[in-house]
Parts: structure tokens; sequence; C-alpha cells
DNA sequence: AACATTATGTCGACT
DNA sequence: ACATAATGTT
């Protein structure tokens, strides 16, 4: 797997015959350069700015993917380096995929050979493999995710006796993660952070934590930078290595590099120091995970010689959003300051309209999509764009009811699910038998009767023989230490493992992994299992077999998913979509909504309380990048009342709309909504007086949330909230009525509702009532007959 | 060991 | 309000 890293002499070379760089090459003295026609002169002087350090500050929407590509394109056409020679680094799977294809455009070719073009922690990876033994690991290391590292350091903790009650598990894998992102190891721990967690052992569990990982084998996200900054420190003459491979670094979103990534970056750029990083300190949106913007903004003291570029030529936003986005960052103080400028007209102006409260925004933004939508606007083209995750079930549930096309990025993700983890901890065990963390989590699933008791004697057997979970339960059964049901049982499931194992080099990994799920009992357990979401669990594990064939083998497929944690649904129908603001950095759309800008959820309250008026400028650059991802229309939104944690609580609208420039923004009433909206007297202060119902009981927004069961009373399972969503909503159908022929009393399943029985018929509305959800009302479009 | 009940934390964003 | 973890019960 690992080619020879010392391949070549340390002269320039050629470029291969016939090699992407070499035909590249070719093309370029046949045809000329086209790929450097139609960039502006900033940009031209970023991707031909070859050797030494180079920032490019680049805004948003200025073309900074297509800097980076064609500065790729350039490197390998000028047969400045191989394609193995250039380390270009991003943070997202996505943008990884997204440069590596563009690359091969512009190259008219795909960019193969290009094996160091990744996100840090799959580079990380891969480095860390390579000389796992360095640093005490095995190359065939597994990478927990969050969960297992939760889980593991909660064995830590009961076998240090600390009360996880007073100390929990995931506050000191907060501190870790903190810390490793400062690359700091137990013992570089400041004191009084380590202080801070049971009396003073943060650092002493830290190190404990680090044994154990060693001891199983395995590393947390954190270690894949770590590891290799620590074998760069400690063997030079790996250092070295990568010194001579690296002739040019690319590394996208610097604004987001934390300490630990910065000290690897550093590391690598003391070679050729042909490092050139593209970011936007306007869009450093990731403090909380240690982002340091400080790191673009030191830049050029960091990197002698360095020259900068800014690139401010705004070719996505039409001018009053663009407008309004540079008014609103220009609140922040620290920046290195930059001015887009439109390229285009002024086009329509950002839109602010208030809400009675997050439901009433939600149909309201799903009447403006539809009104969109029926103007010919496709929906793909269309995205909501919140600041937390919870904020979009509302919207969910309210275009299932309106039959509307949607796609959820980011949501529940598809990895984290509880039988995709099932289904990767059997992969797991069968990859790689010393992984012991996955086989805890599968001994009893489906139920063996291997409870904590089997589990306690098995590890107690492993530790005191040193050998692997499955090994030690080997030598239980043979040994007749564990008696009656609970052997068979064990005894069974070892030697399925063994089957399975055998089978690895024989059998596709795909039907591999069937065989495995088939036999194991696990497809069985769901199948039988009649809860409403037992179904699409199944769909999920199918999803996830279908998932691994683009993969040459179960190995491959393992280490992509500890890595990439988000799943890729192939492109679907014409949908609407629903993100977080951070999820959407890097993507535009014609038309985003950004609902629920009111203080608390956005400026986000912990952000404020955590880091006070850094966390209010971090808030302030996220509301820029919500703005900036509009081509055309920006519409804002805030609700006068949001539950909380299922409590109504009423709001006051973000401060960050103040902040607006009047001239680019128009103030709309909700349309069809109570009391029509907030009304159109803003004063100077537009929004700070905007909830005119607070002080009355009376109006029909107030009366609707209390029958809604908000605050005081409890609604009994009966009383379910899908009513008053109807009562004066009147369920719009999207589609022409063609019934599918449900009659009342027909079962029926839902995607998201699960199983139930049709109370009512009315055209193609049905009002079902859920066995789980209770009752709703949806189109016959969305239910199957169960 | 398996199920039923109760207590608790969660909803801040992500590799 | 919901999901999960902890606790109690059979």
């Amino acid at each position: 797997m690992p080619e020879p890293l010392a391949d070549r002499p340390g002269e320039f070379a050629a470029p291969r015959p016939g090699g992407i760089a070499a035909r590249a090459a070719a093309g370029l003295r046949a045809a000329g350069p086209d790929y450097l026609a139609g960039l502006n002169p900033e940009q031209r002087e970023a991707v031909e700015t070859l050797d030494g350090p180079l920032l490019v500050l680049a805004g948003a929407g200025t073309g900074k993917t297509r800097v980076l590509t064609t500065r790729i394109a350039h490197i390998l056409a000028l047969g400045r380096a191989r394609p193995f020679e250039i380390l270009a680094v991003t943070f997202t799977n996505k943008a990884a995929r997204e440069m590596r294809e563009r690359v091969g455009k512009l190259l008219g070719q795909a960019a193969e050979g290009m094996q160091w073009l990744g996100t840090f922690h799959s580079i990380g990876t891969r480095i860390l493999r390579r000389h796992a033994e360095l640093v005490g690991l095995q190359s065939s290391f597994t990478i927990l995710d969050t969960d297992d590292q939760i889980r593991l350091i909660k064995q830590v903790l009961s076998a240090e006796n600390i009360d996880d009650k007073r100390w929990p598990a995931r506050q000191l894998a907060f501190a870790i993660d903190g810390w490793k992102n400062r690359a700091l190891g137990p013992k570089d721990v400041p004191a009084g952070e380590a202080q801070a967690f049971a009396a003073g052992r943060g650092a002493e569990l830290y190190g404990i934590y680090q044994a154990r990982l060693k001891q199983l084998n395995a590393v947390d996200f954190g270690d894949l930078l770590l590891g290799p900054i620590r074998i760069f420190r400690d063997h030079p003459d790996v250092l070295e290595q990568y010194h001579r491979r690296f002739r040019f670094m690319l590394v996208d979103e610097y604004q987001d590099t934390n300490v630990a990534q910065y000290l690897w970056l550093r590391l690598l750029a003391q070679g050729s120091k042909n490092l050139a990083c593209v970011g936007d300190d306007d869009q450093s949106i990731y403090g909380w995970r240690g982002a340091e913007v400080e790191n673009i903004l030191r830049f050029e003291r960091d990197f002698p010689g360095a020259k900068v570029v800014r690139l401010e030529r705004n070719y996505r936003s039409t001018g009053h959003i663009l407008n309004a986005a540079s008014h609103l960052i220009a609140k922040n103080e620290g920046r290195l300051g930059k001015t887009l400028r439109p390229q285009t007209e002024l086009g329509e102006k950002v839109t602010v309209a208030g809400s009675w409260d997050s439901g009433e925004e939600a149909r309201a933004i799903g009447d403006e999509i539809e009104a969109l939508q029926s103007k010919g606007h496709k929906l793909d083209d269309m995205a909501i764009l919140v600041r937390a995750s919870f904020q979009m079930r509302e919207f969910e549930e309210r275009f299932i009811t309106l039959g509307l096309p949607y796609r959820v990025i980011g949501g529940p993700r598809f990895y984290e699910r509880a039988e995709i983890r099932d289904a990767m901890a059997y992969l797991r065990v069968v990859a790689s038998p010393a992984d012991a963390l996955a086989f805890e989590r599968i001994v009893n699933v489906p139920k063996r009767g291997l409870g904590d008791a089997a589990l306690k004697l098995i590890n107690e057997r492993a530790r005191a023989d040193e050998v692997t979970l499955p090994e030690a339960a080997r030598r239980l059964c043979d040994a007749g230490e564990m008696k009656g049901k609970a052997r068979a049982a064990l005894k069974d499931l070892i030697l399925s493992f063994d089957r399975w194992s055998g089978l690895i080099d024989k059998t596709p990994h795909t039907e591999l992994a069937e065989i495995i799920l088939e036999e194991s009992g696990y497809t069985d357990m769901w199948a039988k299992d009649r809860t409403a979401e037992a179904q699409g669990r199944l769909e999920n594990l199918k999803e996830l077999v279908r998932s691994m064939e683009p993969f040459e083998n179960l190995r491959g497929f393992l280490e992509h998913v500890s890595l990439v944690m988000d799943a890729d649904r192939g492109p679907s129908e014409d949908a609407v979509t629903i993100m977080t603001l951070h999820g959407a950095k890097g993507l535009e759309f014609d038309t985003v909504f950004l609902p629920g800008w009111e203080e608390g959820l956005f400026p986000h309250q912990r952000s404020l309380d955590e880091s006070g008026r850094a966390g209010l400028e971090e808030e302030r650059r996220l509301a820029y990048v919500g703005l900036t991802r509009a081509r055309r229309r920006a519409k804002i939104w805030f609700a006068s009342n949001r539950r909380v944690h299922g409590m109504w609580q009423s709001s006051i609208p973000s401060r960050f709309l103040d902040e607006l420039p009047e001239a680019d923004v128009d103030v709309v009433e909700a349309p069809a909504t109570f009391g029509g909206g907030m009304g159109g007297g803003y004063g100077p202060s537009r929004f700070d007086n905007a909830q005119p119902f607070s002080s009355t009981y009376a109006t029909p927004g107030w009366r609707r949330a209390q029958e809604r069961g908000g605050a005081t009373a409890s609604p009994g399972p009966g009383a379910r909230r899908g009513g008053p969503m109807t009562i004066e909503g009147e369920l719009v159908a999207s589609s022409s009525a063609k019934s599918a022929g449900f009659k009342q009393g027909a079962r029926v399943f839902h995607q998201k509702f699960g199983n139930g029985t049709v109370v009512e018929v009315d055209g193609n509305k049905l009002t079902v009532s859920f066995d789980k959800a209770g009752e709703k009302r949806v189109l016959d479009g969305f239910v199957k007959a169960a």
C-alpha cells in the first residue's frame, strides 16, 4: 500500500512521459494556456505566483475555488511538479472531491495520481499509517468516532473510580479535544486547565486515555493531526522525506485552521516554502472547534516574504445583497478588511419579515417557496439556512404536509444511526478482531443472552492473557469457564466470526456484508421489530451495503467511513435544501431563506456567554456567510415566539437586523399571518418593538400557542399538535388530486411517521392516526399501504 | 437478563 | 418535548 517515499532524486524532475503533467504540457504548447483565460488580473496573479509563500484573501464569491484548481492545473501544466508532489488540503471531503473534479476538467482528464489531495484528517491518516510504528501503533489502527471516544472515556473514568455523574465523560472528551486542537499532549496541559476536571486529574486522565488508545491500537480524530506532528518533530529524517516530496502546498479555508493544523503545515512548509493559503477572515466560523483566525491575520509574519493577493470582485450576488452583507460585517473589529465589489446589477433588496412563532415562519416560507416554484424557479436553487439543527424539523414537517420535496443536509447523520453503527461494528470486528469497542457493541445485539456479566468475564480474560476479545471469548468457551446458554451463544458467535473472516478475500465485500448481517441475525432482529422505524432501518442497511460498492475492499470502505461521516445520497429530484449555516459555507443558491434571526438563537446565547465579544463577532461572520450564499434573493425571518426545550419563550429580533443598511433592505409584512405580521411601523430601532402581542393574551396566535400545549397545559395523548397546525392552514395540495384509493381504516406506512390507520379521506388528503406519531394530515402520495 | 419506569440531558455549529 | 441513560422490578 505505501509506495516508496524516497523514490525520486532531489533535483528537478521532468514530467513522466504520458503522465498527466506531460500531456497537459503538450496541450499547453499546442493550444496555449486556455485555462488562464477568463481570470481577472488578481486571480491570475494568485495562480501564477508559484514560488514562495502566498496568501490569497478571497472574499465570498470571488472565485476562490477557481483560483485553487487553476493553480494546481498550472503547476502540472508547466511541469513544475508531478501530481503526487502536490499537497492540497481542504477541510471537508466535499471540497476535496470538488477540487479533484475541477482540476480534472481543467486538464481535460481525470486528475489521477493526486494522492495528497484531501482533508487534513485523511492526509494525516495516510501519513500516520505509513509511520505508525514510530508512535507505538500498528498501521492497521482504527479511528474512533465521537461515540467510541466517549465510551472509552467512560471506561477510563469508571476504572479510576471517578463519579461520571459529577464529571461527565462528554466534558472530558471536550477538554481533550480542545487540548489536541492546540497540539497539547498530556504533559503539556496547562496546570490551570487540568485543575478544572475531577479535582485536578484532568491531565492524568488524558494520559490514561491515550495509553488505552495505544492498547487498543486506536486513535481519535485529534490524533490524526497530532500523530504526524510528533513524527515530524521526533524524526527529522521522515520530515525530510516529505520536504523533498511536497514541492507545492495549497491550503483551502486557511482561516479555519487550528493550532495543530498550523504547526503541521509549518513543519511541512520548511521544505519547499511554496505554500499557498487561501482564505477569508470574514468567514471564520469554527472558533469553537479551535480554529484561530489569528493564523490568517499573522500569515505575513509567520512566512516571511509572503505575497498577499486580495480577491474582491464578487461574481455571485447582486448588489443589494452584497451591500447588506458588507455593511453587516463591517461592524466587526479585527479584520484584515476587504471590500467586495458587485459585478452585476443591484437586483432585489434583502427582505426581513416577522412571524408570530416558528410554525408560522415555516408556513410562510413554505408558501413563498411554492409561489416561486409556480413562477418557474427550481427548488434546487433554493435553500433554508438555519443556525441550529433543531430548527430543521419544523420545516420538514411543514414541507411534508405541503408535499414539497426537500432534502436535509447534515441532519441526523447516516453513519450515526444505531443500525448503521451496529452493522459497521460487525464489519469492523471481521476486519480487525482487535477492535474491542466494536466487539463490545455487538456481542449482545441482537440479544444473545450475553449481558454485562458475560462481557466482564471476557474482558478480564482478555486482559489476563493479553489477547483480543474474540480470542478471549474463544478460550473461555473452550476452557468451559462459561456455562450453559451463554457458552453456546458465545461459541456460535465466535464460529461465525471465524467463518466471516475466512471469506474476506474470497467474497466480494458487499456480498460478505450481506452474509454477515443475515447470519448474525441482525436483519432478522429489525424485520421482527414492529415499531415504526424498523422499516426505515432495514432500508438504511440496504443503503449501507449499496454505498460499499465503489470501494475495492472492506478495509477501504471502513477507512472511508471513519473519516467521511457524510453519507453521499445520490442526486435526487428537484428539492429545496435545508441545512445549517455552517454546512452552507462554500455553497450558493439563487434564493436563500434565513429564518430564526432572534436574540439568543442568532446570535446564539452560548456563543455570547462563552466567548463574549469574540463570540458575537463569530456569529456575525456566520450571518455574513449566510447572506453571501444568495445569488439573487436573501429572505430573513424572525419569530416572536419559539419553543426552547419544549417551553414557549418569547424572543426579540436579532441585533443583526438593526445592523443591516436600510437602503438595501425591505421590511415586508408576513403574508397571510395573524395580526398581519408586525405592521409597517418600524421606528428608528426598527425591530425592538416588534412584539405587539406580548402584552395581550387574546390574540389568535397566543390562543393557538396555548391550545398547542405550550408552557402551561400538557396535552393529552389525543390532542396532538398536528391538529391546530391546520386550523387556518387550509392544507394545500401541491399537485393535482389523484387519489391513490386509500380507504378509511386502511393500514398505511409513512416514511417519517411510521405505521398508522387511515381515519378520514378527503380527496388526496388523508387523516391518519399514526401508532407512534398520533394523528396527522398527510398527502396520500407520502404513504404506502402497510 | 430482560423489561418497565423514571431521571436526565439536550438544542451550537463539524472532521 | 424527546431520546437516552440510569434505576428498579420481575
